[in-house]
DNA sequence: CCCTGATTCGC
DNA sequence: GCGAATCAGG
């Protein structure tokens, strides 16, 4: 693997972006491991996991000196989850485990694929809007938004460069109905978790 | 079962 | 440095 700046700046985008390593080895065909191996590496920030790996299964197990234990140093724990979309961070990956491809008799054919796309499956709660409730209908439009609902062309949100450099694009090509991709980037992006495994192909 | 991410260790 | 294998928690 050829680790070039450009690669390691998508990896450090979409890692940040909070996509899931599986999601970022997909999109830069590589494994998830090699994508956790060298975010690792790279000291990216470690994505919420639930898992806290203490046991030391094979080798090592080294005497471990019982020295000082030192627990003094309380360090400041995590404020709190920056982002909690986690698994859900793209537009709709959840088509995941979707689309039981064989189901014997189910006549229920094609249909499953690629259906609830961006289906929302936590519900937001959303009460009152942070910002001051005294903004019932605020006649503002002539600044920020001059022409609502007009260019509302969708458009594929695959991610090309990384985020915050004067490179980094949106695919913009016409998506699938129903879909946040382009044809071309949904055959990535919604591959069946069996089928992809950690085969890149 | 599936998913997820983290660490280890041979290369 | 790299990443497959392995581990481990939901």
């Amino acid at each position: 693997m050829e680790w070039t700046e450009e690669i390691i700046a998508q990896l450090k985008a979409l890692w940040a972006e909070g996509l899931s390593t599986a999601e970022i080895g997909r999109r830069l065909s590589i494994t998830k491991n090699a994508v956790v191996g060298k975010a690792h590496r790279l000291g990216l920030p470690p994505r919420p996991s639930p898992i806290r790996r203490n046991a030391k299964p094979k080798t090592a197990e080294k005497a471990e000196t019982p020295a000082a234990a030192t627990p003094a140093t309380a360090q400041t724990a995590t404020p709190a989850q920056p982002v909690k979309q986690a698994e859900a961070a793209p537009v709709g990956e959840t088509e995941k485990q979707t689309a039981t491809p064989p189901t014997p008799a189910r006549s229920t054919p094609p249909a499953a694929t690629a259906a609830p796309v961006a289906e929302e499956k936590p519900a937001k709660k959303e009460k009152s809007a942070a910002s001051s409730k005294s903004k019932p209908k605020a006649p503002l439009r002539s600044i920020s938004d001059p022409e609502p609902q007009k260019r509302r062309g969708p458009s594929c949100c695959w991610p090309i460069g990384d985020p915050g450099t004067p490179g980094f694009h949106f695919c913009g090509a016409t998506p699938i109905p129903g879909k946040p991709y382009c044809e071309e980037h949904a055959q990535i992006a919604y591959v069946r978790l069996r089928d992809r495994r950690d085969n890149v192909a």
